[in-house]
RNA sequence: GCGCCCGUAGCUCAGCCGGAUAGAGCAUCGGAUUUCUAAUCCGACGGUCGGGUGUUCGAGUCACCCCGGGCGCGCCA
């Protein structure tokens, strides 16, 4: 099924070219509803480029166009806009065609890409900390939606399992471990380790040589050192599990900086051959003397005592996704610092040949209250799990308040769908660049723009089904006269065309502001329209919107990784 | 020094390729419930869109300059 912006736009098109005139402008929702429910500025484009009046070139158009099925007569406004109004049986027999699409008029994209969502990254013998929230629940947002437009998506976690850190990992694991508290608790362990080795290793030089040795040897392929490593990733792969379950996230691949390890010395090899790279202060350097940006920004590859760094694992990444896992597009939802990294990595892979469309989707900081970068109070990063669990804990004093005699298995669930689904909403529901200012009162706010809000309006849903001992409702025709019915119907039109709008740029808030002004329909409508108690043709067309309501708030908060109670 | 991002109501934020009188939420104030979950709804108050210049029929949006905040720039990841 076509939605009303496509349906309208291709009138226009037709009515443009019985007028004889170009196909230019685009059709788009009414910015302010006082104007109708979409408007074209298709006259004074054309205005523009003729030196015309814009006024007159639109009545030529309504000459032209025919949309009597859909819309009322349009009208030509201010400079030159016309105005489209949607005939109320239009918006119900969308309505009710909406009810019989298992997609809820969501089009598969007509051409369909071979994606790796990269996101996440966790790094090894560190507990992810609230800063990984964005790029974990911005990027399963993303790979939902883009595999819901028909888009064949791979999750991969690249994990920083490599690198210089282990040199102090292994070192404070042959000399300081606590068998039993790493038993315990594994990152807690290796993060004491580390940083008391650290402490050690700045004061006393012969600690930092030892260290350094210790990742020689790691590099080096020593059985032992690897055999630590290797502990030391598996117990932290294993503790993130914990957390990714309880965010509902999966991945397909886990891939680490490490699985790229024996590719390293080919990759530098390859671009030195080809004169991508070259030798500069014995290391290897590619420089980007043609690219305005880069000019002066070159990349090393080889550091000048011949071990590889994160540049070189993810060149290696790239062709290895592309040559081996056959992708045609790569998306890198990581922190805005390393924007310049990403030039240089795709510069280079173009560099390479590489005809792929690579993305860095970059992200703000999350800010505490006082608007520095959010820390506990003793200056440490938060620990995410903590704060997954002060989610749910604080939903669960707020349920048991309103719903005492609910049994406690349902209060557990209900409290982590809410609780996790609000941390997830106050992150989605802002622009992706915009540091976030965490604040548990706003995010749990019951009021407003929030994850609870929503999921209300689902629940409120529920309930009348409950009321009405039926599952769902039965028909597939919707009658609406009132005004809440008609503002809620046309929100629930609106859903196809918001959905394919998030990959645009990336931006998963503009379906979490949609949906929340559907809430917002809703809430409104239920206020204005009783539902069981009306008489009957009108009780069935509501229950009908109730339904189509529900089942839109659910596959919205889906693919943004949320998901609803049946009561609350 | 070079580069990137941000600056919109008291607070937190929307406003994608430039489109009409700049929108929400919170807070404040005023209303609404014998009715399907008040975790709700309706209304009011609230703005030199950091400043300036320019491009345009039209600028919060684009270009340039400046101010303020954050971040990044050869051997960490």
């Amino acid at each position: 099924m076509e939605t009303f912006q496509e349906q309208l736009a291709q009138r226009l098109s037709q009515a443009l070219a019985k007028s004889g005139l170009p196909n230019v402008g685009e059709l788009s929702q009414a910015a302010d509803g006082r104007f109708g429910d979409y408007q074209t500025s298709a006259a004074m484009v054309l205005a523009k480029q003729r030196g015309e009046n814009p006024r007159q070139i639109a009545e030529k158009i309504l000459a032209n166009i025919d949309v009597d099925l859909i819309a009322e007569k349009p009208t030509v406004a201010g400079a030159g806009f016309i105005n489209f109004k949607l005939r109320p049986e239009a918006i119900a027999k969308q309505a009710g065609d909406l009810l019989g699409d298992e997609r809820l008029g969501v089009a598969r994209s007509t051409s369909p890409r071979k994606i790796v969502v990269d996101f996440g990254s966790p790094n090894v013998a560190k507990p992810m900390h609230i800063g990984h929230i964005r790029s974990t629940v911005l990027g399963d947002a993303l790979a939902r939606i883009a595999k819901f437009l028909g888009h064949d998506v791979v999750r991969d976690n690249h994990i920083g399992d490599w690198g210089t850190q282990f040199g102090m990992v292994i070192w404070g694991w042959k000399n300081l471990l606590d068998r039993q508290a790493l038993a315990r608790d594994p990152i807690a362990e290796l993060v004491r380790i580390y940083k008391e080795t650290n402490e050690r290793a700045t004061k006393d030089e012969t600690i930092r040589e030892a260290c350094r040795q210790e990742l020689v040897k790691l590099q080096a392929g020593d059985e032992e050192n690897f055999s630590i490593w290797k502990q030391a990733a598996d117990l932290s792969m294993a503790e993130f599990a914990k957390t990714y379950a309880l965010l509902d996230i999966h991945y397909d691949f886990q891939h680490g900086e490490s699985f790229y390890n024996d590719q390293l010395p080919g990759v530098v090899d390859r671009l030195l051959k080809s004169g991508i790279a070259e030798v500069s202060e014995g290391a290897v350097v590619v420089f980007f003397k043609d690219d305005v940006d880069l000019a002066d920004k070159p990349a090393i590859i080889r550091k000048k005592d011949g071990g590889f760094n994160y540049a070189t694992s993810d060149i290696a990444t790239v062709e290895y996704r592309i040559n081996e896992l056959k992708r045609d597009t790569l998306w890198y939802v990581v922190g805005a610092p390393q924007t310049l990294h990403f030039k240089q990595i795709f510069a280079i892979a173009r560099r390479e040949g590489f005809d792929v469309d690579l993305r860095h989707i970059p992200f703000g900081n999350i800010l505490g209250e006082d608007r520095k970068l959010m820390k506990t109070r003793s200056g440490e990063n938060v620990p995410l799990q903590d704060v997954l669990e002060e989610a749910i804990e604080r939903v669960r004093k707020i349920v048991d308040e309103k719903n005492p005699d609910m049994p406690n298995e349902e209060k557990i669930d209900i409290a982590r769908k809410i609780g996790i689904g609000a941390v997830k909403y106050a992150d989605l529901s802002q622009y992706r660049m915009t540091d976030y200012i965490f604040s548990w009162d706003r995010m749990l706010a019951l009021h407003g723009n929030t994850a609870p809000y929503l999921q209300n309006a689902y629940v409120r849903i529920r309930s009348i089904f409950r009321k009405a001992g039926a599952a769902r409702s039965t028909i597939d025709k919707i009658d609406i006269v009132e005004p809440a019915e008609i503002n809620l119907a046309k929100k629930l039109a609106q859903f196809a065309e918001i959905v394919p709008q998030v990959l645009n740029d990336f931006r998963p808030n503009i379906l979490a502001n949609y949906l929340f002004e559907l809430a917002n329909s809703f809430h409104a409508f239920y206020e204005a329209c009783p539902v069981l108690q009306s008489e009957e043709s009108t009780r069935t067309s509501r229950l009908a919107l109730c339904e189509l309501t529900a089942r839109v708030l659910q596959r919205g908060l889906n693919l943004l990784g949320i998901e609803v109670p049946e009561r609350m």
